[in-house]
DNA sequence: GCTTGACCTAAAGTCAGGTTTAGGATATAT
DNA sequence: ATATATCCTAAACCTGACTTTAGGTCAAGC
């Protein structure tokens, strides 16, 4: 069992945020021992669970939703599994947008590498996708593609 | 040359964020003819590199800094090619970070088919990473994986 | 010449996800 | 027993990135 400045530190979280998640109900049974907060292994896996959630994209509301799940028990399995389901399809489709976002990157290092190296941008600026280096030219192809814009 | 309302089709942005980025200084040298925007290629251009940057985690501050820096000319190359640098830096670590994500998912996702054919979670929550699946169990250890805990 | 739709501004409002503050209770070391 | 560190709550505050509102201008079609 751990206070809470012990699993701070655990962490790497501010006391202030695992009162906030607790208060927002995301520990449904934390135990107390006159009024202090008592994280069992169970809380410890939830807030690996929270950071996960959280960076996977929902919001604290969304897995508090979760959190009442787990309490209901064997009713709710389809339920959060279709949820992680969800998360799952959501977050590989960020991955493919982030691919993108550093394709932009990788050229824009590129673009400045060889306005440096000339004192200007002139040919850099006007040279055409064909006459990049291929690594870059792919990179700036990948940036540059217009498919379906997203509804984000 | 394109009118706001125009340029927030093209991009799916409401009408109320471009008007917002200009706001901001994100557009250092917009035209416009008696009191109307204009938007021209080079914006559109910006717009993109607003939305790269936005993506890589800048904040518009930022992004205004780095504007700002594209109108002074050859004599900010080097800053800018840093920020990229700094910022793909900074992309390639969000990546395997999702990364993490996306298997701690894999590996919820799996937990709960597991407990919904066996009715309850007892024998999946006992399940050490060696007797699962190969595949799982990858996910399981890449998502588990206690190396340095990040300062974000 | 008048209506309609798209444009404009400044300022206030919103929302998520915390953080800070103020005032107190509790536990540990000396 | 007393100092000091750590814990507690409720409520106010903060930040970034927009969005909404209120009131007005402008250009095109009828």
């Amino acid at each position: 069992m751990y206070t809470i400045g012990q699993v701070s530190e655990m962490f790497g979280l501010p006391v202030s945020t695992l009162r906030y998640y607790d208060k927002e109900g995301l520990f449904p049974n934390l135990k107390r021992t006159s009024g202090i907060r008592k994280f069992g292994d169970k809380e410890l896996e939830t807030i690996r669970v929270i950071e996960c959630l959280k960076k996977s994209g929902l919001e604290i509301k969304d897995i508090k939703q979760f959190m009442v799940w787990c309490e209901e028990g064997s009713a709710t399995y389809q339920k959060r599994r279709e949820l992680f389901l969800r998360q799952k399809v959501h977050m590989e489709a960020e991955l493919m947008r982030m691919n993108r976002v550093l394709d932009m990157i990788r050229y824009k290092c590129w673009y400045y590498e060889q306005a440096i190296t000339d004192g200007n941008e002139n040919r850099v600026r006007a040279m055409q996708p064909a006459d990049m280096p291929v690594e870059i030219r792919e990179a700036y192809e990948n940036a540059h593609r217009e498919d379906e814009y997203p509804q984000s």
